[in-house]
DNA sequence: TCCTTGGTAGAATGTTTACTCTACTTGCGT
DNA sequence: ACGCAAGTAGAGTAAACATTCTACCAAGGA
């Protein structure tokens, strides 16, 4: 079996990314973590630190799924990551983006700040790199996180316009 | 003296865009709001019904604060646009953008989920007639979107990536 | 065999908080 | 002057919920 403390951050991520962070309640947590309330204080001696540990573990996960095995090719790389996060966002977050939703409903939690800006920037980081547009992390950003939030709007249509204007990055 | 339902309004907007959606209990908002506890019941008769007061009141004071008197010219509205986001953001909503920021914090609310898209569609739609963009909503709402949530992390310079990124939109 | 480690189940506690209720005030039309 | 419409102040209530505590169980090493 997994190792148990990542059992429960699995959970929580799963519960807080379904439920938001505001609803469930630390009953529902233990739930979804499949552990007793007794061990799951043991690994996170409160609600917050429920919280921290579903982020660090969410962005283990999409940084991986986003970032990594991408195609040599810039442009090819360049697509292909925003068409993950199409897919992501319709496989696992369908009312947007986690870090954001956490610090919207804790907004002053100074640690989960800090959290979203490690996050983000390992995320842009990574991009740049990839395509070969050290330097232009600011713009990635921003086509990433309008797809993110415009994604629920617009489904498909969302990913396209994404590509389209991530295309005159590359001709800079 | 303002309407006080206006004055209500204008306190809730207040006290959510500074302090979150979870955080402020009813008895802050009263304070907020400038109303007795009774008063605040009697025009918002439950905590959510504050939140959707709070949000009528910011849309129209975002819409107008963004799209009206714009300039003819179709690039100037387009990066006067922007440049007001940028304002709009420092000076009014440095957590990001209430209207996501109420959905996230209360997932499930199917209202909220209607106002946050008429919120945006409406946007969108100004912004299109402005830049004679029509036809163009989803890029230009990715680009809007885009700004406001890397604006907390690179405020100016969100801003010139947004432009640089719209003036391609012209050229189609 | 026995004890330690690490788990389960779930009751108890104390605080927070949305919402209601009572009692009082003030301005205004007649 | 009077009464009513609409407000203030703030005490009271009942539920929700984070956190702690008690009691119990199972496996493995000395």
């Amino acid at each position: 079996m997994k190792d148990i403390v990542t059992k429960i951050s699995a959970g929580l991520e799963h519960a807080f990314a379904t439920q938001g962070f505001a609803q469930p309640s630390v009953e529902d947590l233990r739930d979804a973590a499949g552990v007793s309330l007794r061990t799951l204080y043991k690994y996170t001696p409160s609600r917050s630190d429920m919280v921290y540990a579903a982020l660090e573990y969410r962005h283990q996960r999409y940084v991986t799924l986003i970032c990594d095995d991408l195609p040599a090719d810039r442009q090819q790389a360049l697509f292909q990551m925003l068409d993950r996060i199409g897919h992501w966002m319709a496989d696992e977050a369908t009312h947007g983006c986690l870090f954001h939703a956490a610090v919207a409903s804790a907004p002053t939690d100074s640690r989960l700040h800090e959290l979203l800006e490690r996050h983000k920037s390992e995320v842009a980081a990574r991009a740049a790199k990839a395509t070969q547009l050290e330097g232009q992390e600011v713009s990635l950003l921003l086509i990433f996180e309008g797809l993110t939030q415009t994604w629920p709007l617009y489904r498909e249509r969302a990913v396209a316009s994404a590509q389209k204007l991530a295309r005159h990055l590359l001709d800079d």
